[in-house]
DNA sequence: TATGAATGAGGGTTCATTCAT
DNA sequence: GATGAATGAACCCTCATTCAT
């Protein structure tokens, strides 16, 4: 179908933007580069999207898709929470992984772009809904201690997100032991800093 | 003295241009766009930076030295964990909301610039390894459960620098309720998420 | 061929240039005004060559082939000195109003540059030498008189870089003789100013 | 008194500029460097000059006293030819040795800039008109053949310019032997090249 | 559809010149 | 008069975008 290799070449032009930005940033990219990567022709990128930054309005949505996935939270309402945050964190570090190269690629300009930032906020706003909603319910029925539910989605985001900040700038220490963080992370929330005999 | 001129003109401009590179980011921000801002004339700032890229540079110094800051927390050795963790949080974040434009000017192109990123991480590694002989030596004498300090201190870090990113990215919760972060971080990192009743 | 269109449009610029830097001279002009009088766009001039500099190092190349030519004279080993010197000087004045306004572009900036300084001087050495050897046989056969070659070969090249001074400066009489000069000269250097009677 | 002070400030101006610009080129120095050279402040040398040019104009005249020069030639008028050039180009190439910084620094601007080769070439039309005079008289009286007057003016002018010119290119030959050229010169032009036994 | 040469607006930087001290 | 910090116009060059082939 004529779509379907719209879709292929459109495909073909982010993995290669992705690869580039991720290495170089956006700004420090040339457009060219971008060409190269992909084995195209400058002009060629023209005919599938309207401009550079299109081209990172596009990778931003296949961002924000990860962003949302924090809904599948719902999914694990059945089990009980140290059970569910152990696989969710699991399964979710290991897509962090993956879209490793994509968040270097893009965050950075989220970060410094007024414009996006803003979208990105907004985009990621249900998901935080979503996730506080679930929150308090565990507490409303005592599987998690009353907390406020916005600081504690608040503080979990954060955590891994930044430790995606530094696995991208490149700390060592992340770099190799991301497997043991999501059962490092699980211990320490649940268990705490309490020192055990007291 | 002619020093002290030198030191406050550059002042004037590095503080421009932090609040400019907050607003636009490095690469939108033109250097006669800091100019304006810093109130003086295009080539002035060529007097008192050799590029544009000093003057991320020198932010970037400033920034540093709020990175460095952690090794404040051996100084707490005496108090108790909980109580040294709840009061240096609280400092912390007071000194964090006033470096945040500093952060928002800078970071971004940290994490876009592979050579910045490298810097970064080098720039950080001594003040990783002093919160991880603070913490490994509080372990040993029982205040700390038995963790790996490595990974608490990148946990830990992580955290914060999560919050601090969501603050610049305009999270509406962040933003309004700064002030509640410390405390909360404390009580959630020292109880953990063990529901009381088990 | 596609070699060839990058040649054309070399030539192209490069003729340009030489017109515009003999009008004006090399730092007189700027870029823009090159591609103006080639008409084509400032960036252009960029796909063809690195840098305004080059542009002056390319036209520095074809005046270096010029210069070269005096190596023909030792072709003109089997006719009489004073019949070879006539066509010769006869030939090289002709070409040399060819190369005028190559020259009046170049060179005042060779003058004028350090560095093009040495590379010319070192470009024309092997030049000298060779002229200098043919003088040098010419002497032992007794078909010249016994001078220093190497003086003698500076002197005759004097003389005529000097005219192409003259010429470049605008002096009317060498403006408008130009073609008397080959002649000129080799009665001068033949005959000598003895006046006859002695 | 007074004009004398200025005076004495604007040959050390002077004296800096020829030094920096016979090294560098007129266009690559900077009125700071010049500044340095002379030893006094970048706002200072406005008070003697009007502007950059100025300096150049101001240098250009000091070049032109030394062009005119070649009316002492009349003073030669007594001896005989041989003898007369012979010591007159003796004292001319002394003389010009010394003018060789002023030489490189003015001259190649000269040859670059339109406005001052019409000026160059004005201001030496009356030194060539008394040459040409004093040439054509000595024709008459018979101490020298009957050449053209304006040519033979031009091209001894045009040998002397050139060997200058090597000079300022830094040709070996030239540098180092410059002492012989005046003996060389009368010697070549007096008895030509026909070789003795013809 | 794909190409890549051509375009030209825009930005970092230099430096001649001014002027408050 | 002397200083040198400040100015801002001008220039070289880059690169996103266009369009003829």
């Amino acid at each position: 179908m004529e779509q379907e290799r719209i879709d292929r070449r459109r495909a073909q032009i982010l993995a290669a933007a992705s690869r580039v930005f991720a290495r170089q940033g956006f700004h420090r990219t040339t457009v060219r580069e971008v060409a190269r990567e992909a084995g195209i022709a400058d002009g060629t990128i023209y005919l599938y999207f309207a401009s550079k930054q299109e081209l990172l309005l596009a990778l931003l949505g296949q961002l924000g898709r990860v962003a949302e996935r924090p809904a599948d939270f719902a999914e694990l309402a059945g089990e009980d929470a140290r059970a569910s945050l152990d696989s969710y964190l699991r399964r979710r570090f290991e897509d962090l992984r993956d879209w490793r190269q994509l968040f270097a690629a893009v965050f950075p300009e989220v970060l410094a772009d007024p414009g996006l930032r803003a979208a990105q906020t907004a985009q990621t706003a249900p998901a935080f809904e979503a996730v506080e909603a679930e929150l308090a319910r565990r507490m409303q029925v005592g599987e998690l201690p009353p907390l406020d539910p916005a600081l504690l989605a608040r503080a979990a985001a954060a955590t891994v997100l930044g430790l995606l900040v530094l696995d991208v700038l490149g700390d060592p220490v992340v770099n190799t032991r991301w497997g043991e963080l999501p059962a490092f992370l699980a211990r320490l929330w649940f268990e705490g800093l309490r020192s055990e005999g007291r």
